[in-house]
DNA sequence: CGCGTTATGAAGCACTCGCTCCAAAACCAT
DNA sequence: ATGGTTTTGGAGCGAGTGCTTCATAACGCG
């Protein structure tokens, strides 16, 4: 019938989420889009409408792919401070490996610059984050089942309790290089429970 | 000698500061400074460098208004946890106000927008955190000393547990606006110390 | 093949960016 | 008042912004 696209679009949402998600929503021009997805600027806007739809596109992949991956460590073998541990660990270390450039989370990052100015955005991360601590309660309410965390408080509020020094953590990460000092606040949050 | 200046310069700081709070480093261009101050540009230029010196500027402005009170909450009458409670229920209700534009820490925005791109401003940042990191083990400690928190564990760690889930409770902030979600995890908090 | 349709690359739109330059203005010491 | 020094407003620099336009290219279908 047509003319068929010349790249994959799953491709260059990823792209586009690298870029994004190592700039910033400002810090990032349509150039530096058209650059690292390697689509003109026509195919970029025939395709997805602007910077701003992209943008949600990228988050969404974001949710996909990397907020999976942590779920995905919350649900591996191990008991529940081990598997909370594990999560905690793998976004730490991640958030302090130069070779991937000191980015941090992309939701956490989105929700500081964006979500106050762009209802879309604030409820993609807050989908994100309402997810994260779904998957965080059942952890905890796991390890209420075994004793291994004490059955007497509301698994909720302990799942918003460690969900809450995990972002926060990732904010200190931002200027605290120093490895021990963040891992120690895991261990004192998992003692905690 | 010559022409004295216009204007004052602290109220020029305390002007961009609302501004660069607002919208971000990256938000904020040139012309919205000159507005907000009303200097023009070759004033604001001749005076403080460029728009990167102003942003340290008024990163400086936010830790000797707004970190100050915070930790003037911290040193105020009453048990530690009370104290705690106060600290993080003041900077909870100013998140979720409407009318301050939820616009959230500054230095935590600035964290996480500018701190891996500018080694000064993660200085800065690094400063003010490490202050209230200081001011709550203090308040942890005086706890500590009247029985209030349990004494087995180090101050220090229970200080960093403290700080990350407040940071991480104003992340959330930025998608959550029912308080009284917030409000809870404040509560478990200081029920887990 | 030729047609209809969509994708592509390049040029460029109006506008904004951070910042500079400079003549005029405003002060104080003499 | 004059001279010396600094500040001020305004015009404007080159580069970059998000995005559009359009002729051309590349396909599947008849």
């Amino acid at each position: 019938m047509a003319r068929p696209r010349q790249f994959d679009e799953d491709r260059v949402i990823t792209a586009a989420m690298d870029t994004f998600w190592r700039h910033g929503y400002e810090g990032t021009s349509t150039r530096d889009l058209c650059e690292s997805t390697g689509l003109g600027p026509s195919s970029l806007y025939n395709t997805f409408g602007g910077k701003r739809e992209l943008y949600l596109r990228a988050l969404e992949r974001y949710y996909e792919t990397v907020t999976a991956e942590q779920i995905a460590l919350l649900n591996a073998p191990g008991s529940a401070k081990e598997r909370l541990r594990a999560m905690m660990l793998h976004s730490l270390d991640s958030d302090l490996d130069a070779a991937e450039g000191r980015r941090g989370c992309f939701a956490m990052n989105a929700a500081v610059e964006v979500a106050a100015l762009d209802p879309d955005v604030k409820r993609s991360v807050r989908r994100t984050f309402d997810r994260v601590e779904d998957e965080l309660c059942a952890v905890v309410g796991a390890g209420q089942a075994t004793g291994e965390i004490a059955a007497g408080r509301d698994a909720r509020a302990l799942a918003r309790l460690v969900q809450s020094t995990y972002y926060g953590l990732r904010v200190l990460s931002r200027v605290q290089d120093d490895r021990t000092v963040l891992l120690s606040t895991v261990d004192s949050t998992l003692a905690a429970l």
